[in-house]
DNA sequence: CAATCAAACTTGACACTGTCAAGATAAGTC
DNA sequence: GACTTATCTTGACAGTGTCAAGTTTGATTG
């Protein structure tokens, strides 16, 4: 390739696109690392010779291992979102049936990405400040909050239904994801969501009703 | 100080009772450290250090980090059974008297031992072929497991109640271990365990009735 | 168009970590 | 009293986060 005085990118590589890019290739490298080697093999050199940089390079964007945490728990929540939302779009428009459908995609997140869903639960110290980790984290609260709307009796808190609710589908998906791998005699009786969801409507119903 | 020659013990250290003195003191500072500086804070050579031994001495007894990290969730299973059966002598002898007590019991324990609380579900790998880790464990769900057993169907599986209830109470504690230090707006409106047992126990009731 | 400037990295260093191999030392046993 | 073995120590190595300082480069400005 005689001509490459040409071409200045290729020549010396074409990294310096003032977007984004390498922030998401870090948070892509991150999220690849936890699924792949688990919750122990998070690390910003890693992270850095998957994308391709210097081992330092995270630290300009994320300044810590906590700032690039919190990037990957902001891309865990979003992707949060979409579940909820997804089940929401193909649900009934009935008020259970819009509750339940949040519940399983609550589930379907968890289940797709165990290692995310683990990461942003661990009770590791996360930049809550942070802008986009804020906004993604409370648009995952108001979908529930959404969905809970219709069974908070006039003058209650709507806390009260939403951390039931909350507490419930959390703490079913969350068992599930940690004992995973536990004894396959454990696993064959585990209960479905559905199950569950079952007691939780009934539970619901019969609170307005009284 | 010339009879030095005299006093064999103070001159070399006397490390060598031959018991688990140290395992437990080695656990003891892992708690410590989990507790003092966070999830992130636990290191074999700092609890060596705290328990004044040398840098490579928890290898023997624990062999890894992991052994270590074992160890310090047994530890943690065997304080959640103590608070459980301590709730479980206050309470009255009808069935759903056991069952909220055993559910506060819960709640005492991760709130007594946040950091305790998140490190074993953190999800992280720990040894669960390890003996006492298996011990300890299995008692905590057949604590569970009794209070449960009065409210499972003939014909109907156990698990069904004991995975709804202790999902409930296992989402409530993680959920609000998780956001202890989050804004005071959202802590204020939080609700207290017994009104979601109120929910938990009118489904076990309905679900018995019909 | 050339000089400048700041953003986006790189390089190098330091202290710290887990883990392993090899040695030391005392306890218990015969 | 010699031997064996459990219990540590010492030393080394690779890997980690973090900081300080330099370097390249895209954009801006005179």
């Amino acid at each position: 390739m005689p001509d490459e005085v040409f071409m200045k990118t290729p020549a010396t590589p074409p990294r310096r696109p003032r977007d984004g890019t390498l922030r998401t290739a870090l948070v892509d490298a991150g999220v690849a690392l936890l699924r792949t080697r688990g919750p122990d093999g998070l690390s910003l050199r890693e992270c850095a010779a998957q994308a391709g940089v210097s081992h330092a390079a995270p630290a300009y964007h994320f300044k810590n291992l906590a700032g690039l945490s919190t990037a990957i728990a902001a891309r865990g929540y979003s992707l949060f979102c979409t579940a909820m939302t997804a089940r929401l779009a193909r649900a009934a428009n009935s008020p259970t049936a819009r509750l339940n459908a949040i519940c399983h995609g609550y589930l379907d997140f968890a289940s797709a990405h165990p290692e995310l869903f683990l990461f942003i639960f661990s009770g590791q110290q996360l930049d809550k400040e942070n802008d986009d980790f804020a906004q993604h984290s409370s648009n995952a609260y108001g979908i529930l909050r959404e969905a809970c709307a219709p069974f908070v009796q006039p003058g209650a808190e709507p806390e009260e239904v939403e951390i039931l609710v909350w507490s419930v589908v959390h703490g079913y998906a969350h068992l599930t994801m940690i004992h995973k791998a536990d004894n396959p005699k454990f696993r064959e009786n585990w209960p479905k969501l559905d199950l569950l969801l079952e007691h939780l409507d009934r539970a619901l119903e019969t609170a307005v009703k009284t």
